[in-house]
DNA sequence: ACGATTGTTCGGAATATCCGCACAAATTGC
DNA sequence: GCAATTTGTGCGGATATTCCGAACAATCGT
């Protein structure tokens, strides 16, 4: 089978018009240029240099592959480029996609600059779109290790509790879990990723609170609270802002801090070298092949 | 660099809609295919192939990388195509080529249907013609080791003297070299192939020949013996139809036997398989690579 | 005639290729 | 249902390829 590096140190050898200027085009050494030449040749049977006194010249068939040849160099590079051209696809559960992705994402493509796409949703639905292949890397509160990807723990945020400055915790320092029962929280309801985690974390005292649902995003979930609705459990990330204008008062849980594990998915046949996987070393912090069991 | 063998296996995995229907259509085993495809996966920086319960589907960088792949392929092919349609272009010298060679010559494209394309010509016009490549194999009686080329003994054949059937000579069996001196001989003047085997071959007798010269080809050096007007020293293959049919007697030489070294010569760097190479193997009933001191 | 340059061969270390085998998961047959 | 088959995959190692540095022959420039 026809070779594209020997296929390359032809074309240099042509127009470098030798095959010392070849291999200093190439980075290679001379012996290695030689070597794809007469490598070419056998692979063609058939002349394509000859060399004589100073310089070389293509034979008629070197001459007849010369253009060939380069169809050949360029339908490659072509199509590295059209492949790379694809846009990193990123599906991100809401509240991550909204509050905690962005920097990084900023920043990833500051050094990075590989054309990204970024699918906000549901939990369930950047599963789906992940299995369905309609997007590359995944960051959702959980994974269900299904068959075909790698999961990775991105973040391990706390969630806080949020009331209104009026509220009458909002001169607390923190809050106990058992100081939970009988309120009204909002969001949360059992079946969510932090509906779960607070029953989980509240053990025995689970079937004791009292969730309102129905409020789809955080940020109807963090209107409602400034209305003085109820008070809530969010990732500490989401109200930076209104914590600093003082719309709300965040409060850690002490007793039973409830984090949440915010997991960053790839397919698992993971190409290294590929945006996905730069996105994850870059947001990891390491390679994600390091962990990997395949080659990838 | 991108590899040919693995697109390949890519397109055969496509095609085939599955690892081992492609393994079977390019005779490899799975684990290599699975190996080119990971690794094409890993060249081009994405994935290509989504590997699902039971077939396989290519990704959007698989599904926009199959078309140039094809290219890729084709484009080698045609590559192949063109450099192998190059006909085999033989130079012989007139009598080798007139004589001895449509045999060979027959009997090889029979086994070897290669096009091919023979010329005709004196010896140092069969060398010129190899020299500025426009020949790929010469037949001639001597070489003169000029560098870049590679000569072998092709056959060894007698030089037989021909006289007309009235000759005195004509009821002989065989004529000693010393019969020679003071006879008419046509052709074999000083500097010609014949010529100059001929005086070495008689060493101190060389100078006491009488040699005429002029006549071109061996035809014409034929037709003149035939009108009597002296004897010649000519290849035993080149008259077998005239004593055959009783218009020339050819006589052996005994005491100092003169052999004519057809030899056949190949440009030096001769890629393996070539047509070249196919037909000095043929006729020298040997690869040429066996005695060569280059990788070819 | 001399050094500088060029193409080449040679031997070796690093690497890639390819396969047989074994395993896991999904599919099929009964 | 459950075993048998099929399919993709990981692993280890025998084999082949790749690539280089060093040394050499031939050529070119001056």
């Amino acid at each position: 089978m026809l070779n594209l590096a020997h296929t390359r140190s032809f074309l240099a050898v042509i127009d470098g018009r030798g095959f010392r200027a070849a291999a200093r085009a190439l980075n290679l050494s001379p012996s290695t240029v030689v070597d794809h030449i007469n490598q070419l040749e056998a692979e063609l049977a058939a002349p394509l240099l000859v060399r004589r006194r100073g310089g070389i010249a293509p034979t008629p068939q070197g001459e007849a592959f010369l253009p060939l040849a380069r169809a050949l160099l360029a339908t490659a590079e072509r199509a590295r480029e059209v492949v790379a051209g694809f846009p990193l696809r990123i599906a991100a559960a809401s509240n991550i996609g909204t509050y905690l992705l962005q920097s990084t994402l900023a920043s990833f493509t500051a050094t990075d600059p590989c054309p990204t796409e970024l699918w906000i949703g549901g939990n369930p639905k950047v599963a789906e779109r992940l299995d369905g292949r309609q997007a590359d890397v995944g960051l959702m509160e959980w994974w269900d290790d299904r068959p075909g990807f790698l999961a990775r723990i991105w973040r391990r945020e706390p969630l806080v509790v949020i009331v209104d400055p009026d509220h009458p915790w909002a001169r607390r320092t923190e809050v106990e879990a058992s100081d939970l029962i009988g309120v009204r929280i909002l969001g949360g309801e059992a079946g969510t990723g932090t509906g779960t985690l607070l029953r989980h974390a509240l053990g025995a005292l689970a079937d004791r609170i009292e969730t309102v649902n129905g409020l789809g995003s955080t940020e109807a979930v963090k209107r409602a609270v400034r209305a003085g609705l109820g008070i809530s459990l969010v990732l500490a990330s989401s109200v930076t802002d209104e914590v600093a204008a003082g719309d709300l008062v965040a409060l850690p849980l002490t007793g039973a801090a409830i984090i949440k594990d915010l997991r960053l998915i790839v397919p698992d046949p993971l190409p290294a070298g590929s945006p996905a996987a730069r996105f994850a070393a870059y947001a990891l912090g390491q390679d994600m092949a390091a962990v990997s069991n395949r080659l990838v």
